[in-house]
RNA sequence: GCGGAAUUGGUGAAGUGGUUAACACGCCGGAUUGUGGCUCCGGUAUGCGUGAGUUCGAUCCUCACAUUUCGCCCCA
């Protein structure tokens, strides 16, 4: 037998149904945000990624699936959305578009060559958006505020914002080599990967886990510190518009990030979630306003956010959060005869045209297990055909929760349907089961809150 | 790249160097001549991750590999 290869991970059942629920969300938020959908090769040229993340980066260096193709060229799959898009803005001249600045998003799986872990794979689907040509404070708060409003649509409570700001080129060297000032002296007092990190990334040394609960670490300068005036004050006004957002944050100066290409603010958005690990985050952005420089296109001041779904569902499941997900189905057909299943065949290609979710046997089961295999499909009515009601024009409907039957003619069974199932669904709604906190406002941000306005 | 743990049917799992690999759920069939979900009866792994070795003999011992899982590094 041929098994899947390692870390990537075969999607179906419920959980592919909580993806797909998870993405849709997502998009519908983008559409109320205004961006617009992006989609990019999952290959690129080796060398955008090298010249994009940076060299010496982890991600760069030991992470990513490369390989040559039958053209001998170097191509890598991404290991993030970032790169490819800069290089899609840069060849396809959106620049020059009109409508500046361009607001995109992404969705789609990305390759790092990396040990499988919690939250964790060698394939992993990331969502995300990229803001390229503008560098207003308000952008910022945006972006930023899109995790937070997602993962409050979705029912996730307890998530924590953290940003900071790295500043411009300036503040970023100046700080740089004052770290590298300030622990270069004591550099046998730190763990051996912040011997590495010294010259590398120094910013590195500030989060690193094995040391943090050295002194040095905690009276190491602040990037805070070091920012030159406008980047404090451009700061500053991000913070002023994430208040006007009333998004919560806390700001954490021994925040930083291992991609290269990120200056002034950056931040994450985590998860308190009991039994996560250190894989925590779900999701984390920052400023980029050299990177489009950097890889030959014009100057353009960036910003994005890339959010792992995988680790969303996983802190869903972890917090128990139930998801308005459709797993039932409305209508179940049964029949035993051969012109009974041809009936059958007819009336469910008729319910299903006018919009019912109905399946029927394929398994030449009995009628006994029929009604099981109704039960496991979760139908809420069965429709037993029966070759004497037919010649009547009448299918008899058992609504299989009260167990009550009755006999339908065929001509009424639309609205038949259409009356017993809109009763239903008021009854299934259960505000307990809400956990977006909005519903005495009847917000229609989670899926459980808007069935009293229902028409568009 | 480094370190720890695991791998028995559709599922959860027990188990032993030696005839037929417990038990439970599920599933299939029957009692019930077309209405079940309770009960009772019967069926359901030529097989114990893959490959090699030790042995008269291995699911059980040894080694390698694969996958899963947890941690480090790093990241979403």
């Amino acid at each position: 037998m041929i098994s899947k290869q390692k870390g990537c991970l075969d999607l179906y059942g419920t959980n592919a149904k909580k993806w797909q629920y998870v993405s849709k969300v997502f998009e519908s938020l983008m559409e109320k945000y205004n961006y617009n959908y992006i989609r990019t090769p999952i290959f690129e040229a080796s060398e955008l990624f090298h010249r994009g993340i940076g060299e010496t980066t982890d991600v760069v260096t030991k992470e990513t699936y490369d390989f040559k193709d039958r053209g001998d060229r170097d191509i890598t799959l991404r290991p993030e959305g970032t790169a490819g898009i800069v290089r899609s803005y840069i060849e396809n001249k959106m620049y020059g578009d009109a409508n500046q600045p361009v607001k995109l998003f992404y969705n789609g799986t990305m390759y790092r060559y990396e040990r499988p872990q919690a939250g964790r794979d060698r394939e992993f689907t990331q969502f995300g958006v990229e803001v390229l040509g503008s560098n207003d404070p308000l952008i910022d708060a945006e972006v930023i505020s899109i995790p937070v409003m997602f993962l409050q649509m979705l029912g996730l409570r307890g998530v924590k914002v953290k940003i900071n700001s790295l500043g411009d080129k300036e503040s970023r060297d100046n700080y740089r080599q004052a770290l590298i000032d300030y622990f270069k002296p004591h550099i046998n007092e730190l763990c051996e990967d912040c011997n590495d990190r010294l010259l590398k990334n120094p910013l590195r040394i500030l989060d690193c886990k094995v040391d943090k609960d050295n002194a040095l670490l905690k009276n190491a300068p602040k990037t805070l510190d070091y920012l030159n005036e406008e980047s404090k004050k451009r700061f500053e006004t991000v913070k002023e518009y994430l208040d006007e957002l009333e998004i919560e944050y806390e700001v954490d100066s021994r925040l930083v990030r291992g991609l290269d290409y990120y200056n002034h603010t950056v931040f994450e958005i985590e998860a308190s979630v009991e039994g996560f690990g250190s894989n925590n985050v779900l999701a984390g952005g920052g400023r980029y306003n050299s990177l489009v420089n950097q890889l030959d296109g014009p100057q353009t001041d960036c910003i994005g956010f890339a959010c792992g779904v995988g680790r969303i569902v996983q802190a869903l499941d972890l917090e128990e959060v139930k998801l308005p997900i459709i797993d039932d189905l409305e209508v179940f057909v049964m029949y035993v005869s051969d012109t009974e299943k041809k009936y059958a065949t007819s009336l469910m290609h008729y319910l299903r045209a006018n919009g019912f979710r109905v399946d029927t046997e394929y398994t030449g089961r009995g009628l006994k297990a029929q009604f099981k295999q109704a039960d496991r499909l979760k139908a809420k009515y069965l429709i037993i055909l029966n070759d004497e009601d037919l010649a009547k024009d009448e299918v008899k409907i058992k609504n299989n929760k009260t167990k009550e039957e009755e006999l339908v003619s065929v001509d009424y069974l639309l609205y038949y349907l259409d009356e017993h199932l809109s009763d239903e669904d008021l009854d299934d709604l259960d505000i307990d089961d809400c956990k977006c906190g909005h519903h005495e406002e009847n917000h229609k941000c989670c899926g459980h809150c808007h069935h009293e306005e229902e028409e568009e």
